[in-house]
DNA sequence: CAGTGATTGTGTGGTATCAAACTGTCTGGG
DNA sequence: CCCAGACAGTTTGATACCACACAATCACTG
């Protein structure tokens, strides 16, 4: 990693590691994208709204899409675990962004839905993502831009059917 | 998500969640590849080595191509805080995975090594991500695969730089 | 219509991560 | 030579996440 700013610093040359076999490794750097890419969205977020965390955009955005959603779909649409989300609602609802409803025809389940509050919160999230989308949007191009959601979004659907036939019950 | 198993399920209907703005971010998708990608080396690795964590692998690696290595630029290669590393490295070392080795001309900082067992761990953990690796560019095939190789290596050195540039003292 | 197995949401325990504060060490300017 | 500031590593406090286990509810079968 090159984060050498160009200060009167103690060693002036780069460090360059090496990265061996992690250097072709799809895996590595899908894992080093994502960690940078959310950070800079937190940058993003944080500026503008202190109080309202970046990992509540998409909770709050696949609520207003789909009002009425139980939480067990909510967090599978999410890519997260639903006992991951309980807190998370929890906390959705004390700040009064969203209505847990029972549902009457399944009495396990929740409904949700936003509050007014609800979808200001989600508007102002989504200003923030839209300029961490533009940011890298514009780093690639619109033509990269484009390739590399095409195959995000393939490599992803390939393995959620590959992780969802690994538990087959005998 | 299709995440239906076909089975006598409550709804056979798929839920379709509608996805809305979230479905055209860049960066979400991101984040759901990347959990996916990780879900399934834990499960690659995991079925062949339960006691070594999936997490040690790029740790081991990064060691074995740079002995001698400080914490500090191990932190900054892997993409993570410096004091995530630290119990990481304490329990590689407790292990006898790695050796911690005080430097002559500057006594801040270690300089890490691993032992053969550590060579060892890391060949084992380099056979399940070598899989891992493999049904990626399967599922992709090689076009598509060197294709995504090249955009996250761009978008991960262009936010690298410009995440440094967020902090530049004045 | 009773029972088995699946589901919905919650609780618990453990891991991983970051940010900020802290200790010890080093560098370079005065 | 000394000291302000940078740097290496650790500690602490907080958040986020998963896997597993649990109670309540539901659906399907016999």
């Amino acid at each position: 990693m090159e984060t050498q700013h160009a200060e009167r610093t103690e060693h002036a040359a780069p460090p360059m590691v090496e990265f061996g076999e992690l250097g072709d490794f799809i895996a590595f750097y899908l894992r080093i994208t994502q960690t940078l890419s959310f950070q800079a969205f937190v940058k993003q977020a944080g500026e503008t709204e202190r109080n309202l965390r970046a990992g509540y955009f998409a909770v709050l955005t696949l609520i207003g899409e789909n009002p009425g959603i139980t939480q067990t779909a909510l967090s599978r649409a999410n890519g997260r675990d639903k006992s991951s989300l309980t807190p998370v609602i929890d906390e959705l609802e004390r700040r009064e962004f969203l209505t847990r409803r029972r549902v009457e025809t399944n009495r396990r389940a929740y409904a949700l839905e936003l509050t007014p509050a609800g979808e200001r919160a989600r508007r102002v999230l989504l200003k923030a993502a839209l300029r961490h989308e533009k940011n890298l949007r514009t780093i690639l191009g619109k033509t990269d831009s484009e390739e590399l959601f095409r195959l995000l979004k393939l490599l992803s659907s390939a393995l959620t059917k590959k992780l969802a036939n690994g538990h087959p019950q005998p």
